[in-house]
RNA sequence: GGUAUUGUGGCCGAGAGGCUAGGCUCAGCUCUGCAAAAGCUGCUACAGCGGUUCGAAUCCGCUCAAUACCUCCA
């Protein structure tokens, strides 16, 4: 089945290039995932969302995926000064629990966040923790490689020694020299040789809770080095894919091609880089530090001042899926109410399709629409137009199920196997609301039975009742040509 | 301050030299006991000013505006 044309956009390159496997009919990818020292939001969802659909549909075209997404759970400096204070252990005092209470806390939020989003789990989760070994044999080989330093308990990454024979701004394609004379001070840090050197370990004071033996006393990993060792691990020292925020690129991303690079000397230690745009609120970036991020719970009840009711996870999904990843994504009610009837309009479609009827001959050539929607999603996962020419399905499918339009047997098996496919399974979305027990639906029938005998001895007054009193138990009611047809309201 | 990116109709959001994006909203029509749904039609936009071109939302220049990164963040 792999005989797309995929193609998708590199940083490191600046360019939409062909996607060509290290191993054919393989694909190794390692995604950042989140630290698990407070809730997750929706501007963390996005990003998980857009990867979720990659998995999704590299394993749909075929390919056997090795999908690595981490979870940081030894928390990371407040600053990258050693001085700095690490984040889960610092919550941890605040809520006066253990470090690993708040890991385990936040983790099952976060698989919890991602399950609702109809989000696939990875492949392998590892966490920080369960690699501090890995983490410090890395440190040692950069250190014997000599691209790291020893400073009073602190082992500082080398960069201006680095530099020197590797692209260190590779992703970014800064300059150097800009970054190394930037308007930003050293804050103190006399253990530091070069302004742009990060810890690869960092000595842990007495009172830090979270800490391990290494050759250089009792410290933790520096933040950048679990992806460096976890993802070499897992997937190899050179693998295909890399994705995470675009927020992670210049630093985060930056440091670990740094020391991957220096470690392995493989001077591409990842092929593609991918990285998705943010969410923002008000045309503001969505983040934990600015306060406007939306918690999933506030989505879906619709307790954040900023919304007028609740939207649904499947909703939410669709909303995201209609921008592109590489693009901001603004946050708003009307947005999501727009998302909300689309995708109901969408999901509508896909009940229909199933009892559609056929005829001798099509008046529209599905092969083209399906051409068309694997063109868009083999065009840099380019969900929007495939969404665009899904609702050109569905406008086919009203418009048979009204009898304005015919199709016949095999494209109608055609559309429903690609729609099905494509929307399900690559897409992720998910029909909400289904109303799936035998006996509701002998119920609801009967119930049906009743005003639809009622409507013929024209008592509409019975047969509005009834459709009235339904609906404020939450059941829809339509009648159509074939009958009278009910949903569940949200 | 440095470095990038972006600016599309009432809203969201694609496209990236000529060909309808799409969703939502609004108005009208068809269907219909009513309602809803659905279909059709209409509203036809590309920040501003120049330039290149037979032709520009799309390329180039300038201006304005916004955002991001440079500091933890997906």
């Amino acid at each position: 089945m792999i005989h797309h044309d995929l193609k998708l956009y590199n940083t490191l390159t600046r360019q939409t290039e062909k996607f060509v496997p290290l191993h054919p009919n393989l694909v190794g990818m390692y995604v950042c995932g989140p630290t698990v020292y407070s809730n997750a939001h929706l501007g963390n969802a996005r990003t998980f969302i857009s990867f979720d659909v990659v998995f999704r549909y590299l394993q749909h075209l075929g390919y056997k995926v090795r999908y690595v997404r981490n979870i940081t759970d030894a928390g990371h400096l407040e600053s990258d000064a050693d001085e700095g204070e690490d984040k889960i252990s610092r919550k941890a005092k605040i809520e006066q629990l253990e470090p690993m209470e708040i890991v385990q806390r936040y983790t099952i939020d976060f698989h919890q966040m991602m399950a609702s989003f109809n989000a696939l789990p990875p492949s392998i989760e590892p966490t920080a923790t369960g690699h501090i070994i890995e983490q410090i044999e890395m440190t040692k080989q950069i250190m014997a490689n000599g691209f790291a330093y020893e400073s009073n308990g602190t082992v500082y990454f080398d960069v201006e020694k680095f530099a020197k024979d590797n692209n260190y701004t590779a992703l970014t394609g800064r300059n150097l020299d800009d970054l190394l004379n930037g308007t930003r001070e050293l804050s103190g840090q006399d253990d530091k040789r070069g302004r742009l050197d990060f810890a690869l370990w960092i000595k842990a004071k007495p009172e830090h809770i979270m800490k391990w033996p290494s050759p250089w006393g009792e410290g933790f990993p520096g933040w950048h080095l679990e992806c460096s060792a976890m993802s070499r691990k897992y997937l190899g020292e050179q693998f295909d894919i890399h994705g995470g925020g675009m927020d992670l690129a210049p630093t985060h991303h930056t440091n670990e091609i740094a020391q991957n690079i220096a470690c392995t000397h493989h001077k591409t230690p990842v092929t593609y880089w991918m990285h998705t745009n943010m969410l923002t609120v008000n045309g503001q970036k969505m983040s934990k530090s600015l306060g406007n991020s939306f918690l999933p719970h506030e989505l879906f009840n619709g307790s954040h001042p900023l919304l007028d009711k609740g939207y649904s996870p499947m909703t939410v999904r669709f909303f995201m899926l209609q921008a592109h990843y590489r693009s901001t994504l603004d946050f708003s009610n009307e947005a999501l109410q727009a998302a909300e009837k689309g995708f109901a309009r969408l999901m509508n479609a896909m009940k229909l399709i199933e009892h559609l009827k056929v005829g001798v001959s099509s008046t529209s050539n599905v092969q083209v629409l399906r051409e068309n929607i694997y063109a868009a999603l083999d065009d840099d996962f380019n969900t929007p137009i495939a969404l665009s020419h899904i609702f050109e399905a569905t406008r086919i499918i009203n418009s048979v199920n009204d009898g304005k339009e015919s199709i016949t047997h095999e494209d109608k098996e055609l559309l429903k196997k690609t729609l099905y496919e494509i929307v399900y399974q690559v897409l992720g979305l998910k029909e909400e609301n289904a109303v799936n027990t035998d006996k509701i639906d002998g119920l609801m029938n009967m119930i049906l039975e009743v005003r639809n005998e009622a409507k013929t001895r024209k008592d509409f007054s019975t047969s509005d009742l009834i459709r009235d009193k339904l609906k404020e138990i939450g059941f829809d009611i339509k009648d159509g040509k074939e009958g009278s047809k009910y949903s569940l309201i949200n």
